[in-house]
RNA sequence: CGGGAGAUGUCAGAGUGGUCGAAUGUGCCGGUCUUGAAAACCGGUGAGGGUUAUACCUCCGGGAGUUCGAAUCUCCCUCUCCCGGCCA
């Protein structure tokens, strides 16, 4: 949630921020109007409310000294039916601005690029040079096929479209992967987190998914509850509605989970292969941090995930998102981009971003710095997606028959 | 899933219709004392909104109701603990 405050004082400069990020000045305009005649609505329902009071206490007083109450009475009982109005005009501008509000994406850093899509994002470095092959190098579901190590029809089967079976070494590549993934995060400070798999609606909007990206989410029938889309919402949840110490910050959390995500407007692209399922496994960063440190965090962060890379010797490139890019949450992103010599081209692999404030005032999140409540700054990227990661082993370690070679770093993972 | 008890500030725990945002203890922060620490003593200390700052409003698990007035009474829901059932 963006500060509203904020916007309306500084109204000319967050609609600049605003329009990097494609949000029309017309919502502005509207956001702002309703923040107002809900600050009017509150202040005159909150003075009723005061007279109301005041009269409720003189209610006793004149009890005490037997005085008549019947005057008093049918004072008091006007004033209540003018509350009752009140109230409901307060309640009405309160769910008019909430609805706009919760759907307002966070404002971009002043230092994020300008853009309209990914067209426009900014490589920043290439990291390992991509291999060169002496045959035709596959894609990965050809590789997967003469491997045996996934099975797309038989995932099919068993739920829908874009769910796959892996067997045998694919599998244990990708348990392998998670635990290799968690051992380096860990070494990194991180703490080792499990969570639940599930998590109700509050935590949801907490994180931004809800109430605008509900589509995209397997919901519980009958519960209020929700497959997570991304290890970020319960680990950054983690906090949800607490204040914290200046002292525990920053709190560094690393987790695996599977992500499950229906992306209903994905439809057509990555359609074949694991580029896109509707569950995959995630190893999660999420770090929560005063707004002082979360810069160096945030290049910790970047920095780690491209050490992950390299360790398993996967060249990929570092690309900062412009404006038109950045996600719902995001304040800034880098994506690291790895590279598929059997596509012939960079996909991403990790996402890491600074939310700023955005996730912790809707997850009322804060510590305590002296006497005030501050809210805190969060931040989160994937180290890494392990299904791409799995993609881009077949891809970058395939030899000419077709068979597959294990990463030096993997090998102890996979008891060879 | 069935039976019982409960949900109050960091925690523990009082409060059963008004003067209670809430005793007391504890924790935390600051100070005195001390070479330093501990102990002792003194002071401060819930959250959100609102205001230049006060006023003022809301919150005692969540929601609805009774009442001039609710932490306190009624109803519904959720959660926790104990007993039983089932179970990895």
């Amino acid at each position: 949630m963006i500060d509203l405050k904020y916007l309306q004082k500084n109204f000319d400069e967050a609609s600049a921020k605003f329009i990097k990020k494609g949000v029309d000045a017309q919502t502005l305009v509207r956001l702002e109007e309703l923040f107002v005649t809900l600050k009017s609505a509150n202040a005159t329902l909150e003075e009723a409310k005061a007279e109301q009071n005041k009269m409720s206490k003189l209610f006793g007083e004149y009890m005490r000294e037997k005085k008549d109450v019947s005057e008093l009475k049918a004072k008091v009982d006007a004033k209540k039916e003018e509350i009752v109005g009140l109230q409901e005009v307060a309640r009405e501008a309160q769910e008019a601005l909430e609805k706009v509000a919760l759907a307002m994406p966070n404002l971009p850093d002043d230092s994020v690029p300008e853009g309209k899509d990914e067209e426009e994002n900014v490589e920043l470095r290439k990291v390992l040079e991509p291999r060169t092959f002496d045959f035709e190098p596959k894609e990965h579901w050809a590789l997967a096929e003469l491997n045996g190590w996934i099975e797309f029809d038989r995932g099919v089967k068993l739920a829908k479209s874009r769910f796959a079976v892996l067997r045998g070494e694919a599998a244990r590549m990708e348990r392998a992967l998670i635990n290799f993934f968690l051992d380096v995060n860990r070494e990194k400070g991180f703490e080792e987190v499990y969570v639940p798999f599930i998590n109700n609606a509050t935590m949801l909007q907490g994180t931004g998914q809800l109430p605008k990206f509900e589509d995209d989410l397997f919901k519980i029938e009958g519960e209020d509850l929700y497959l997570i889309p991304t290890a970020e919402v319960p680990l950054t949840n983690l906090y949800n509605d607490e204040i914290l110490t200046q002292k525990e910050l920053p709190i560094l959390l690393t987790g695996y989970t599977p992500c499950f995500r229906k992306e209903a407007g994905s439809a057509g692209r990555d359609t074949r292969g694991m580029i896109r399922q509707h569950q995959f496994d995630k190893v999660e960063m999420v770090a929560i941090t005063t707004p002082e440190q979360s810069e160096a965090i945030f290049k910790m962060m970047v920095e780690n995930a491209s050490d992950i890379l390299t360790r398993l010797e996967l060249p990929h490139r570092v690309v900062e998102l412009c404006g038109g890019d950045l996600g719902f949450s995001a304040a800034m992103t880098i994506d690291l981009e790895v590279w598929l010599p059997g596509q012939n081209k960079y996909r991403e692999i990790s996402s890491i971003s600074n939310t700023r404030e955005f996730q912790a005032r809707r997850a009322k999140i804060r510590y305590k710095e002296g006497k005030k409540n501050v809210l805190v700054n969060t931040l989160n990227g994937s180290a890494l997606a392990v299904g791409r990661t799995l993609v881009a082993i077949m891809e970058n370690y395939q030899n000419e028959d077709g068979t597959i070679s294990i990463p030096e770093v993997l090998k102890p993972y996979m008891g060879l």
